[in-house]
DNA sequence: GACATGGGTGTTACTTTATAACGCTTCGGC
DNA sequence: GCCGAAGCGTTATAAAGTAACACCCATGTC
């Protein structure tokens, strides 16, 4: 993931999917919101809440207070089109917003890529997990640290 | 798990299992560290680092400072006496010590217990998606966000 | 026993991450 | 045009975590 590919269609493509679902959801899009997914999208390494207020204050000139960003991460991890990731307390672009899902990733120690999975035997095998115990589960976070395949076959 | 138990039990166990396998691996657990993994297991409800900060100063008179409790944290971490849950910013006794293991929990939105389970489904799960992916799994964290048994049988 | 060594702890200061409270503005429905 | 709710700005503050440095004390060595 570390490795080439075009990131600007990722981008592009992002937006235009978060259009088009808040368009039909009637959620608000704003300017702002938009801006501030458009810099979590700015790689595929979860980036933090103050990266992305730097990235608006020097890229944009407006110097923003940490509110601001956290008020539009809180709208787009509400309408799923960002994922938190809670061992690095940052944040992520979805790969596929539209359907609710809460999300599985495969962080890279060496490269810092998140990759996005959404497995059905790991998602199976939680909520198997938790009915035997008699939990009911409303939000399963699954966050694997290791070592992308790109990043074995190239150590630094 | 929030419902009636012999906690006291609980504790006494917990520490019991700590000196025997810091004895064996030649791990110094002091008398401050072993004071912190009893505070950890005060109850089964993940603390908070500043939690337990609050707690030595107050149980005990001697005001300690943050890096204080962290770095005694920070070793039952390593040792495996402790779990950390990522998304709550905080520690809880393991229940199984000694095999290594990286934990799997269910966190009670209600109540705030973390029950820590080891499914091999949910680890086989794991490992075959990221092998599938060719991702080397180092450290996988499973938190599982829901209601407990007893929280669902006596909502409040 | 003297001594060197290294791990553990104390202390101060600081960084990073996140939220509270309040008011102004703007959007969208009527 | 008016109104209510949602969005945004601002200031201040809380919560979580770390850096740097000095001291202490247990341990092993001579």
């Amino acid at each position: 993931m570390s490795s080439l590919h075009d990131h600007t269609h990722c981008i592009a493509d992002a937006l235009t999917r978060a259009d088009a679902l808040c368009a039909e959801r009637g959620a608000r899009l704003t300017a702002l919101r938009r801006r501030v997914l458009e810099l979590v999208w700015s790689s595929h390494r979860p980036r933090g809440a103050y990266a992305i207020l730097e990235d608006l204050s020097q890229q944009d000139g407006k110097a923003a207070a940490p509110l601001t960003v956290y008020r539009a991460l809180e709208f787009l991890v509400e309408q799923g089109l960002v994922h938190r990731i809670e061992s690095l307390n940052a944040y992520v672009g979805c790969a596929a917003p539209g359907n609710v899902h809460s999300g599985q990733f495969l962080v890279c120690e060496a490269c810092g890529d998140a990759a996005e999975i959404d497995d059905p035997g790991v998602g199976t095998a939680i909520t198997a997990a938790a009915a035997e115990r008699g939990f009911r589960v409303q939000r399963p976070t699954v966050e694997v640290r290791g070592l992308c395949k790109s990043c074995q076959e190239t150590p630094r």
